[in-house]
DNA sequence: TCCCAGGGGCCGA
DNA sequence: TCGGCCCATGGG
């Protein structure tokens, strides 16, 4: 069995930086990835948007979240106090790429108008937050020390062999390991990078960089 | 025209 | 506690 250290090291020189979290750039008016920089968010702003991505990418695709983002931003509803006081139904409409539009626009809402210190507990305490978006929110808007597991993460654990492949089984074994803030904020995005065009449903085990050590990638069933 | 997908809430067993 | 269903779009 691998260690999470190895797997981090070969995904990083296979993919390099992810420049985790995408942001919207003013200046090119585009949504933008940021390599080498880990100093985000700069503000408030940025990090109340990173919650707000961290929402709408809920089971959907990030070129659907940017398509939903532009339109908050043409819109100048990506912000806080304007979304608290827009309409449920005229944000359902600005978002409608992401799909599950009305019950998101409910979630932005509630993230909106939510003031209580940010921490686990209190937005796991929201309706709509469950621990994948809360530990995102944590990790990429607030730099907390935490891990977020998502559905390739899991999928790629299962297939590595760990034989625990649940949510917080995950994230303390990584955690466990990596102890930087700047790795567990990389990991993730590699993994994600890895589970969508590689470790895929029907995974391509022959340009897999993690093949060698891989279980699955053995002959091992999924 | 189907089938699939990075989440979360809710309900029944 | 867990499985099944619902929410909905866009892309292959």
């Amino acid at each position: 069995m691998t260690t999470i250290r190895s797997l981090y090291r070969t995904l990083f020189s296979e993919y390099g930086h992810q420049g985790w979290w995408p942001l919207y750039n003013k200046k090119t008016g585009k949504i933008e990835y940021h390599q080498n920089d880990y100093s985000l968010p700069k503000n408030k702003e940025q990090s109340f948007e990173i919650g707000v991505g961290a929402i709408l990418t809920q089971n959907t695709s990030w070129k659907n979240v940017e398509k939903a983002l532009l339109n908050l931003y043409e819109n100048n509803l990506l912000q806080r106090d304007i979304i608290m006081d827009v309409s449920e139904k005229k944000l359902a409409g600005l978002i409608r790429p992401v799909g599950y539009f009305n019950q998101k626009a409910k979630k932005l809402k509630i993230f909106a108008n939510f003031k209580d210190e940010i921490n686990r507990e209190n937005l796991l305490n929201l309706w709509g937050i469950g621990k994948e978006t809360a530990d995102s929110i944590l990790c990429y808007a607030h730099n907390k020390k935490i891990f977020v597991v998502d559905a390739y993460t899991q999928r790629i654990f299962t297939r590595l062999g760990f034989k625990d492949s649940e949510y917080d089984e995950i994230q303390q074994l990584v955690m466990d390991e990596l102890l930087d803030i700047k790795e567990l904020n990389e990991f993730h995005a590699l993994l994600v990078e890895l589970g969508k065009n590689t470790c895929k449903k029907e995974p391509l085990c022959g340009q897999c960089c993690l093949k060698k050590v891989c279980a699955y990638g053995q002959g091992a069933s999924p």
